[in-house]
DNA sequence: GCGAGTGATGGCAGCTACTGCCATCACATA
DNA sequence: TATGTGATGGCAGTAGCTGCCATCACTCGC
């Protein structure tokens, strides 16, 4: 494996993930990685702004996803089940690869410097949903919470899906999720 | 200004938010903070952990605040009612020190890692009060999601707050945002 | 008053993340 | 075969951050 090998980014990706597995993100350089990718140090930093976004590669089309199945909701829905239900159109791409986002979640969990970054990973994806929202023709603040409690539906249903150990629908759980915070913020 | 002089601390918050307002985040090395302060560049870094955390001094306070308004909230209130409320609390500690509050929030809205540091912030906040509620008796996930609800009209209502400017009341505002919530989660 | 102890500070060496600049390489195309 | 193009490597340099040790101001027991 040397130079000029295809699938730089990705071998990047893997060797990152690897070492930051076994010996936790502060202990792992860029060189390391870059060297297990058959790659120089100067490489990594070409393909990515930094040790951290490394990890999350797959944002993007994330949001872009998310962002689409919210716009192509049926009109009928009001703004959070519009999201609830763009949520659970996520589950098919998160099962598919449920193995990589235990270990890639387990890496997070270990670093604050990582949860920071995922951290505002989800607060774009937040403000994009709100975006879609207002285009659907939600008026704000009710655009802004209503994107905000849908991300933090998906941050929760995340969170027990990865927890739990005997395989729960991603869908089911978002579901639940969405029930318990309307059970939440219903008063007055 | 030299060695010994009292509240090398708060002179070191001081000069970083003049010279982060003044010339940006990046441009701002800490040894040239710690020098306005009349301390040494080790110094700096022996008072706060990175060159970010200068600017959240008060988070601990706040949180601190927040948990104790949260847990001291009447045993009638429902769970996003008793954080609503404590919210509102809040309200004469920001408007006491509103200008400090928007030129801090304009360096942040400036700077990526710095929005990064305030999204982990704001996290644990979260954290913080989804434990409180527990120890009020509420379950999880209602817990959690109590809590990130409460956040996240807590973030709405701080960004209006700032962004307003004939002086709103914080308190109002909060008032204002849950409602919206409401609005936006009843379902079904 | 005086010496030991304590906590805050300064100085310095050193590592690593990250960047700018230029040379080099593989490949496509004319 | 010449030439352009995009990906890569090498190297120097800056800045964030840490470990280590010396130094300084203050306090307390005597």
């Amino acid at each position: 494996m040397s130079r000029w090998e295809p699938n730089a980014r990705g071998r990047l990706e893997k060797a990152a993930l690897e070492l930051y597995s076994e010996r936790g993100f502060e202990q792992a350089t860029a060189a390391e990685i870059a060297a297990r990718a058959g790659l120089a140090e100067r490489t990594f930093f070409r393909h990515f702004a930094d040790k951290r976004e490394v990890l999350f590669g797959g944002a993007g089309e994330l949001q872009e996803l998310l962002v689409h199945k919210v716009a192509n909701a049926p009109d009928s829905l009001a703004p959070i089940d519009a999201v609830a239900a763009a949520l659970e159109g996520l589950g098919a791409m998160f099962e598919q690869r449920r193995e990589f986002s235990r270990q890639r979640q387990s890496v997070i969990a270990a670093n604050a410097e990582l949860q920071e970054r995922e951290l505002i990973k989800l607060a774009k994806l937040s403000a994009a949903v709100a975006d879609v929202l207002r285009r659907r023709g939600v008026a704000d603040p009710a655009a802004s919470l209503a994107a905000e409690a849908g991300i933090a539906v998906f941050k929760i249903t995340f969170q027990r899906w990865i927890d739990e150990t005997n395989h729960p629908d991603f869908g089911q759980l978002v579901r639940e999720s969405l029930a318990e915070l309307k059970a939440v913020t219903a008063g007055e």
